[in-house]
DNA sequence: TAGATTGTTAATCGATTAACAATC
DNA sequence: TAGATTGTTAATCGATTAACAATC
């Protein structure tokens, strides 16, 4: 009975079936196969029915799949049908921005505070929750039952705040500072590093631009030839 | 010289590479082996080797890689070291984050513009970038050479708007909106997806708390026994 | 030269796709 | 029952790791 480990790619793409789905009961679909919702995400029918049958089958023979069935069975898989407490560290635009996200409650993920070091922020209400010093940290997590922190503070002061939240029992950190950390191994990082993602968008319209280039270059020799 | 396609993989990793050769830069170090550096970034010496070789041989036997070197060279082939013109459509805090992060301008990317619907908004000055009108968009997109947009606002108005982008002329779009954007293939998306990030966490976060819950029981069970 | 470390080829591993029997 | 479509096994493809000859 030893749970076999999922693969990282299959959860990756799990919410991105769970976003379709959503959309899908919007416009009253009421079941699809592997290979319509294939057509839609622009993967492979073969790739869904694996992806799926990671964690059973959710579908049926002859019919397919029933969307509200697999949307809450996703749900489930991905554990947005429990609650989860969440403070948010560093109050300044992106801490702000995740905070007024409202979609994030009505998944299950409840702000419970906010944090700074700015003293002119300190007592200022975002969204009914309070920004906080942080010099409270550690009481309101352990008062709280805070499992997740949501970091959006410099890189810097990333580390020792990191080791402060692992130490105060967070059990996960949303790390939007640009480094990485170092956690125990019962605890989870999960990095979203803008810089890095706009490097990678650099990089593909350079080689866009190169290769346009390249055809324009071709054109002119042959005109000159 | 069919100038062979480097996996999506490979470039999803350079930005780590060069965020870790800048700390290495900052810290004075001059060369690095590619062990060495496997033991700081926890990834294979082999890997790191092979990722460098899919642009050429920046390293030199028996002494490692010059680290200003290889920051400098990976910097050219991730497109940092040109300019590109940016805009940001969305002047919200997500939008307002990304405008006020100085670091984006060291790296070439230079915010022309920023644009909302919200007209208590238009006229406001963020980091010297004034908020305009959506309706001066094409008109800016042209008269600046705008190349990329980011994208932060609602889904519901993210493909409307990719449209009007593509057609004004812009190359790239860095979508913030929860959902996928249709474009032409010689126009780049790169898709930040927060609330697909946050499902990732909650995953990660539950299977540790439900192997938690069953060592628990276990120990239990010996009580009992 | 001897030692170190790359660049590169070969071996392994894992993920994706194809195919089809099972079954609704 | 016949048709459709899943669940699942097998085949393929690609990415990672290991190994080592080349070379500084």
């Amino acid at each position: 009975m030893a749970e076999k480990e999922i693969s990282k790619a299959v959860v990756a793409r799990l919410p991105r079936y769970y976003r379709y789905l959503g959309e899908l009961m919007e416009e009253g679909v009421e079941r699809i196969s592997s290979n319509e919702l294939s057509l839609r995400m622009k993967v492979t029918a073969s790739q869904i029915r694996q992806d799926l049958n990671n964690f059973g089958g959710f579908g049926q023979q002859g019919y397919g799949y029933n969307v509200k069935y697999l949307y809450a069975e996703i749900a489930k898989i991905l554990g947005i049908d429990r609650q989860h407490n969440l403070i948010i560290i560093g109050a300044g635009n992106l801490g702000q921005a995740i905070a007024n996200y409202a979609n994030f409650e009505k998944r299950g993920f409840l702000i419970k505070g906010m944090f700074d070091v700015n003293p002119r922020l300190i007592g200022l209400i975002v969204r009914g929750v309070e920004i906080r010093s942080i010099d409270e940290l550690e009481t309101f997590v352990k008062e709280n039952d805070v499992q997740i922190a949501a970091l959006t503070i410099p890189k810097t002061k990333a580390p020792e705040i990191a080791d402060r939240l692992v130490k105060a029992g967070v059990k996960a950190i949303w790390n939007f500072a640009h480094t990485d950390l170092n956690v125990p191994e019962d605890v989870v990082v999960e990095n979203v590093h803008l810089s890095e993602s706009l490097m990678r968008l650099s990089y593909r319209v350079c080689r866009i631009q190169d290769r346009e280039e390249k055809s324009r270059e071709k054109t002119q020799k042959k005109k000159k030839a």
